[in-house]
RNA sequence: GGGCGAGUGGCGGAAUUGGUAUACGCGGUGGACUUAAAAUCCACUGGUCUUAACAACCUUGAGGGUUCGAGUCCCUCCUUGCCCACCA
């Protein structure tokens, strides 16, 4: 017989499936439909890399079992082709982002088909097509012209590198997540997406799916709901307001200042004239500084006195008005009451000496007095001194007692603020969507007519981003200059192109739908196939791509245009795969891990599945281990020994009597694995599945080289039972020897998923543990009828036990049914 | 600093959710086959423990608690991973 060697029949089956087109999912089929999906790649000129293997096999490993469960299942693939890294590759190589994207597609697809994913490829696409990237500028108008899409000028962060403006959620510890330069502010005009009017829903929204609890947790953390008050603050000496933003306006009786951002809007009225030298000389200090330069002085709190005073609304008290950097222009109001309850304002107001006038002084003139009760000064919830009729309140009660009290007095309202910003939407690059606005001197920004979709990005000789901030686009005067499409009159494109986030916010909607150039997507196809029903993907992802594509989808489902209100039924994140020495993956490092060279090894795609499916629970980090394979190997090995094997024994049927004890046994362990192997699939718990497997064959295969007569049936139903609950994961070898068993021209990817038969699960005999105080002594076997009695005596006549329990006496017996009985003594 | 997790053999990891801890795999040791190697197969492989068998005792980061019984539940501490971070 042969030995098995995956390069023989793994491409052969490729190509075969390919040709049946197997996979390709109806639409409007009456079978129940399933949509997996799983991120669609961004095609690097590296490759697909461990991480994408391990993602789509996992889905794969389940779209193939949904399938065989009966679904329509839709397993997609498309490409995410807009961005940066494109761009940053071209210029390097010297070859247009078009030419690029081609190469790395073409190289990406090879690598895909190489894996046996179970892949419906007729409605794959890429988003930098203008057939597609139609409706992302489609998508894109309806935000404009519901009013969610806006311009603004604005300090947005900017990466000098990439010479393009990012959202918050593209900087990492101050640093351009792509390219790692450190970020710098710059002041710009840039389109905006309103995803803060989405704060709340993109929150509640989460309840009524199924996400991992820390992919959820993390949503909420990032969206930053926070309930307080806008508090406001008359300026002594002056009509003016200042107004700020607390959760703890319990504690306002101690408020010694209030500190306002360095670019708050009220700054140059605020500042008295003898103060405005040392204000200028703060704000062009603060401003100079890079996040990263704020970060690293975190505890060094600078600021600088304005000359003017606030009244505290509550007690009329005169305190200073300051300036200081840590206070954020972009949350709440921009301005702070500093209070010693408060950690931050606690070392600011210590550094600056600041105290306030107070009716009641405080014992230590230098400190501020405390509001809460309590041995030292400290910042969580208690109850109130100090402040006049509130005092003896709990924190929450007084919270909701001052708010009343100013509310009355219209000093006060209650807010909810949060710390999600608005998406930064405009991108000073080529290699994207043309954002598709026309900029007319009389009616400002209009939207490009739908009959004028695609805006085709214009076939440019340099790619390069400019010096002054502008995307490349602005130096084509022919492509700029058009006409208005409201009045006529001449006007100006937008040169800036949307963030490659853009097209992935609603690709999956694409799938269902693909080749239709009247629409994003056939309603009837949306509600047939809507919604996603698991999504996998990178946890890195999540308040990025999937927290904008979630926003987008319930923009769409306001309009009217998709039928569900969340895109996705349920998420679930994979860990990531490290070098075999426990780091990061990377070049730098020599320990990066390429999937198709492990294919070509010799191991075959399927020992490569088995092992990602097997190494490790799929949502842990883990260090890759090469030496997996080998074990994966050996166990695809024997199944195919097994099988072979018994093929050719069937071929002469022995007349000897066969062994029905040896039969049962068989037939007990595959509906044991059947039911194994099904549950841990749909618990996706891929490696004990595998284990499970593993361990039955061994058993299978000891038996199979005994002596024992088992009837061809039996083994033959048996294997084919295998076999099906293998093939999710090693899909090749599974149909070669599905071929060699069955003698059928069917796939065994289009039969049905073995069922169990309970009868084979009950046994005769059990294991009971016996138990002496807890402690394991001897096992008894036992027919599963036997009563507690019988088991009680025949445990207390075992010789191991009598000698234990001489001199001793019993108190009770613990039985557990099926289980074990346990002596006390 | 905040949020969410995790600590089990030489290694990746199991454990029916409170019932024989270390399944499965890797690695290691010994053996079979072979002129030899590779491959394959068989046996052993947590510690005390340095000949093996038997027996005993110990063992799930540390310490305490609940329980007939704890890797699993509770408390304290230690270590570590990820995400966020001057968010008022």
């Amino acid at each position: 017989m042969l030995r098995y060697n995956p390069k023989n029949i793994e491409v052969k089956w490729q190509k075969k499936w390919l040709a049946d087109k197997i996979y390709q999912a109806t639409d409007f089929d009456l079978k129940p439909k399933y949509v997996m999906l799983t991120e669609f790649p961004y095609p690097s000129g590296t490759g697909i890399h461990v991480g994408h293997t391990r993602e789509y096999t996992l889905g794969d490993v389940i779209a193939r079992y949904k399938r065989m469960k009966g679904f329509n299942v839709l397993f997609p693939m498309g490409y995410d082709a807009f961005g940066l890294p494109t761009e940053n590759y071209a210029i390097k190589n010297k070859i247009s982002p078009i030419k690029a994207t081609d190469d790395n597609i073409a190289i990406f697809e090879q690598q895909l088909l190489s894996l046996g994913l179970s892949i419906d490829w007729d409605r794959s696409f890429r988003t930098s097509d203008p057939s597609y990237y139609k409706w992302t500028q489609w998508l894109f108008l309806q935000f404009f012209q519901a009013g969610l899409a806006y311009q603004d000028e604005t300090y947005i962060n900017w990466c000098p590198f990439c010479k393009t403006g990012l959202a918050n959620e593209e900087v990492i510890n101050g640093r351009h997540e792509r390219c790692d330069t450190l970020v710098e502010k710059k002041l710009l005009k840039q389109w905006l997406l309103k995803i803060t009017e989405y704060a709340d829903r993109l929150i509640d929204g989460l309840s009524n799916v199924d996400y991992l609890p820390k992919i959820a947790t993390q949503q909420i953390n990032w969206i930053g709901r926070s309930e307080g008050a806008e508090i406001v603050f008359l300026v002594d000496q002056s009509n003016l307001r200042v107004k700020v933003f607390s959760t703890r306006i319990d504690t306002i009786y101690s408020a010694a200042c209030l500190i306002l951002a360095p670019e708050h809007p009220l700054v140059d009225q605020l500042t008295a004239a003898t103060h405005k030298q040392a204000v200028k000389d703060y704000i062009i200090s603060s401003q100079s500084k890079s996040d990263i330069e704020r970060q690293d002085e975190k505890r060094d709190k600078t600021g600088v006195f304005t000359g003017s005073y606030a009244i505290n609304p509550v007690n009329q008290e005169k305190i200073p008005i300051w300036l200081a950097d840590f206070v954020l222009v972009g949350y709440g109001t921009g301005a702070v009451f500093g209070d010693i309850h408060d950690e931050r304002d606690a070392i600011f107001m210590e550094k600056h000496q600041i105290k306030a006038t107070y009716s009641v002084l405080p014992k230590d003139e230098k400190k501020a007095k405390k509001v809460i009760s309590g041995e030292t000064v400290f910042t969580g919830d208690g109850i109130l001194i100090n402040s006049e009729h509130f005092n003896g309140l709990t924190s929450s009660v007084a919270r909701a007692k001052i708010l009343e009290f100013l509310v009355n007095k219209k000093l006060a309202t209650k807010k909810v603020n949060f710390k999600l910003r608005d998406w930064i939407f405009s991108r000073q690059h080529y290699w994207g969507e043309p954002i598709p606005i026309i900029h007319c001197p009389e009616h400002g920004p209009v939207a490009v007519p739908d009959d004028q979709l695609p805006v085709v990005l214009p076939t440019v000789d340099n790619y390069e981003p400019t010096e002054n901030g502008q995307s490349p686009l602005s130096m084509i005067d022919d492509w700029v200059n058009t006409i208005c499409p409201t009045c006529g009159k001449p006007a100006k494109r937008e040169t800036d192109t949307m963030p490659n986030w853009a097209g992935s916010s609603w690709y999956y909607l694409r799938y269902f739908d693909s080749k239709n150039d009247k629409n994003f997507a056939d309603r009837k196809k949306l509600d047939y196939w809507q919604a996603v029903d698991l999504y996998l993907g990178g946890m890195e992802h999540t308040t990025l791509h999937l927290l904008y594509s979630r926003f987008w989808h319930q923009f769409l489902f306001d309009q009217g245009l998709v039928p569900t209100p969340e895109p996705y039924l349920a998420r679930r994140g994979q860990g990531i795969i490290l070098g075999p020495d426990g780091t990061k993956m990377s070049k730098s490092k020599g320990n990066v891990i390429d999937p198709t060279e492990v294919i070509r090894s010799g191991y075959g795609a399927d020992s490569l599945r088995v092992a990602i499916a097997f190494i490790a629970p799929y949502d842990l980090t883990t260090a890759w281990n090469p030496e997996i394979l080998g074990g994966t190997y050996r166990f695809l090995n024997r199944i195919w020994v097994l099988v072979h094997d018994f093929v050719e024994k069937r071929q002469n049927q022995s007349t000897v009597e066969s062994d029905q004890l040896s039969e049962k046994k068989v037939l007990s362990i595959i509906n044991k694995l059947i039911l194994k192997v099904t549950d841990d699939i749909d618990k996706m718990n891929f490696n004990t599945a595998i284990a499970a497997q593993m361990e039955a064959l061994n058993v299978l295969y000891k038996l199979n080289y005994s002596n024992k007569k088992i009837k061809n049936d039996i083994w033959q139903n048996c294997l084919e039972s295998f076999l099906k609950l293998l093939a999710p994961f090693a899909p090749h070898v599974v149909e070669e020897l599905w071929q060699i068993l069955t003698n059928s021209d069917q796939s065994i990817h289009l039969t049905t998923w073995p069922v169990v038969d309970v009868s084979y699960l009950t046994e005769d005999m059990m294991t009971i543990v016996v138990q002496i105080n807890g402690k394991w002594r001897t096992n008894l076997m036992m027919s599963t009828n036997s009563s507690e009695d019988d088991i009680k005596n025949l445990a207390l006549k075992q010789e191991k036990i009598q000698v234990l329990l001489k001199n001793k006496t019993i108190i009770k017996t613990i039985f557990v049914p099926g289980k074990l009985i346990n002596i006390v003594i």
